[in-house]
DNA sequence: TAGATTGTTAATCGATTAACAATC
DNA sequence: TAGATTGTTAATCGATTAACAATC
C-alpha cells in the first residue's frame, strides 16, 4: 500500500464506500465500475476511481473492481481488520439508542462498555451492557483496549468526559455534544452533532415560500 | 445584506458561530473579537472574518463584533428569524431521543410531528408528541407548515419516507440512514449517519498500537 | 496618539473533474 | 478486434490563510 497525504474529504468517503460495496456481497455482486458507484453514491467517477488509486491499484481496467477484495482492501486502510473496541459516555437518551448500533456495526466495531456519571444511570441495564460510574473508565478501556470514545453527555460536561477518555488512552473521540473539545494533538476528534446540521439547513430552504401562505405568517404586531 | 455564491464550508460553520455566541450573550458578554472566536472554535480568525463578511460588516474596527448585533444577523442569514417546524419519521430509539431536543432547539427550530409506519408504535407518547401514522404525514406536515424532514428509520424504508416528504412539500432533510437518498435538485440533504463518522475515525487510529499488547492479537491461527 | 481589530486582496493550498493512454 | 473501464496527468475549481490598509 502507497504512502503519502491522504486528504479528510477521502477518508470521509471511505466507509461510504464500504457500505455499499457489503450491500452487493449480499447481493452476490461480483464486480462493480467507478461508474456504477458513482451513480448509486451521488459522486463522480473520476473521483472514486482517484480515492481508491491513493492506496494501490485495486481494479482492472476493462472490468472494474472486484466487490470482495474491494471490501477487503478498504477494511484494511480503516484498520478495521481486527474488530475496533468503543466506549461510551453518557447514557441518556441519544447514548442508549446509540448503543443498540452494534449489530449494525458488524465486525468493524463493537461497543463494549457504557458510562455514566449520575447515580440513577448507574447499574442500569442497556441491552446486555451495564452502565458504570465514571471511576471505572480507565481500568474498563485499558482492560478491553478502548481505542474510540463516544461523548453523548450534555455540552457543560462534554469537555470533562473528553480528558479521561484521553488519560485513559483513547485516540479517537466521536463528540455528540454541541461544544468544541480540546485534546491533545494525538487524539482525533469528529464532530456529530445533529443541531448544527440541523440548523445550517435552514440556509437551503426556499425563499420564495417565505410569505406564500396568506396570513400564515403575520407581521410582527 | 449582499447576494454571492456562498461555499457550503461557510455555511455549516454559521451555526457553530451562532451556538457560541448564544454562550457568550448568556454569559453576558457583549462583544468578541475574530480571535477569540477562532480560539475557542478552532479556526483561523481570518477565516471567521471572511465567513461574516461574505454577507456584511457586521464588526467595527479596533473592537469586534457586537454578540447580540451578530446573534441577530446569523439568524437572518440562516431564516431562523420565525421558528422553522420541523417532523421526524421514525419513532425508535433515535428517533424518540432526537425528539426531546426541543428545549435545545429554542426559538429556531421545532419538532412538531413524529410518525411511524408501524402499528406498534403508533399512538404512543413522546414527550407531548403522539405518534402518527404514514398515512396523516402530507396533511400535518402542510398544516403545520413543515418545511424539514429528518429520517431516523432503517436503510431500507429511508428513500420511501424522502419520498413522503418530498411529495408532502417538504423543503430539506436529515438523514441519519445509513444510505444516499435520491430527491430532486430543490430539495436539500443532510447525512447525519454516524456509523460512517465513527468507521473514518478508525483511519487516525494510531498504527505504532497495533501490535504492542503482547498475546492480544495472535496471529490468524 | 497607540493599540487593536476589521474587511479585503493576493497567495497558497487542497479537492474535484476532465481527458485519455493503457489494457482487460 | 471492439467496447469498457481503470489509473493518472493536467486543468479547473473552491477553500483557507497571510498580510495589511483602513479605522475605531
Amino acid at each position: 500500500m502507497k504512502t503519502m497525504k491522504i486528504s479528510e474529504a477521502v477518508v470521509r468517503r471511505l466507509p461510504i464506500y464500504l457500505r455499499y460495496l457489503t450491500e452487493l456481497q449480499q447481493r452476490e455482486v461480483l464486480t462493480v465500475s467507478s461508474q456504477d458507484l458513482g451513480l448509486k453514491l451521488d459522486l463522480n467517477p473520476a473521483q472514486i476511481r482517484k480515492d481508491l488509486a491513493y492506496f494501490g491499484e485495486f481494479g482492472r481496467k476493462g472490468i472494474g473492481y472486484d466487490v470482495a477484495y474491494l471490501i477487503q482492501k478498504i477494511r484494511q486502510i480503516l484498520k478495521l481488520n481486527h474488530q475496533i473496541s468503543v466506549a461510551l459516555v453518557g447514557a441518556g437518551n441519544l447514548g442508549q439508542a446509540l448503543s443498540n448500533y452494534n449489530t449494525y456495526l458488524k465486525d468493524n466495531m463493537k461497543i463494549v462498555a457504557v458510562f455514566d456519571a449520575h447515580t440513577p444511570k448507574i447499574g442500569k441495564k442497556i441491552n446486555n451492557l451495564t452502565v458504570q460510574p465514571m471511576e471505572e473508565l480507565e481500568q474498563t478501556v485499558r482492560d478491553h483496549n478502548v481505542r474510540i470514545g463516544i461523548i453523548t453527555v450534555p455540552a457543560f460536561e462534554a469537555q470533562n468526559v473528553a480528558n479521561a477518555f484521553v488519560n485513559a488512552g483513547v485516540e479517537a473521540i466521536l463528540n455528540f455534544a454541541p461544544v468544541i473539545l480540546k485534546v491533545p494533538n494525538h487524539v482525533r476528534v469528529h464532530a456529530a452533532d445533529f443541531t448544527t446540521d440541523l440548523l445550517s439547513l435552514a440556509y437551503y430552504l426556499d425563499n420564495g415560500k417565505e410569505d406564500e401562505e396568506d396570513g400564515e405568517e403575520p407581521m410582527d404586531h
